[in-house]
DNA sequence: TGTCATGTATAGTATATAGTACACATTTAG
DNA sequence: CTAAATGTGTACTATATACTATACATGACA
């Protein structure tokens, strides 16, 4: 199960198809790595790459950070950061938001922007 | 400013002062570390351990896993898949609760834990 | 006063993470 | 038809992570 490596590497052909920056090598140019690491990447041969390239990632192919990240395995740090200073509350709050659907959280972002408190 | 280390330390000597199990070697014995590993630990010598092991020091010690996990800089694996499972969703509303006080945090999870959906 | 438990210093290890470097065969374009 | 660009196979590498193993000095206590 490579999500990842199937995942860019179907997003990048798209995106190929109307631009020919979005060939292996150049990508891998823009995000600074090798063109072999990316191509071992793409195909699943090693693991999603760290953050900050994951990133430079998602930037480059126009895609969400965190569902990349996401597909990597991975959360964000500043996520982390955030219920790292108030572990209890946010590791509550996560748990209990575990089993519920969509809207309902979707209502309580709305309901915080909001700025109710 | 090693804080695990510290906080563990005095939370270990404080449980001593009841109980003489709560002395280095025989708390390592039970997490099965070796002491000379714990004592580092304790002393930031070395980073803070592994998740696993970082929860058996908090059973041990009976301290909120959460709470000891966030002091060694880490974020529970579990709460990472929930964040994983639903990243744009689960991101958005951590950073929109980032600023929100605790009050209105519990407020909500209170909401949520009543069924309200 | 000896022995038993305690904490620690030192040295070393296995595994994972996150890549680079280079050569090579294949496509593509002028 | 050839020069450039493309994707990939192979072989390394540096650094971090998460510890173990052994030996030793110190203090308690019976």
């Amino acid at each position: 199960m490579t999500q990842f490596g199937n995942h860019i590497r179907t997003r990048r052909e798209d995106l190929r198809k109307q631009d020919r920056r979005f060939s292996l090598r150049q990508v891998a140019h823009r995000i600074e790595v090798e063109p072999a690491y990316l191509s071992k990447i793409e195909r699943g041969d090693v693991a999603p790459p760290s953050e900050a390239t994951t990133l430079k990632l998602a930037r480059d192919l126009g895609e969400d950070p965190d569902v990349l990240l996401a597909l990597a395995g991975k959360v964000s740090s500043d996520l982390q950061e955030i219920i790292r200073k108030r572990p209890r509350l946010f590791a509550d709050m996560i748990r209990k938001m575990k089993e519920a659907p969509d809207h309902a959280i979707l209502r309580i972002v709305r309901e915080v922007r909001d700025g109710e408190w």
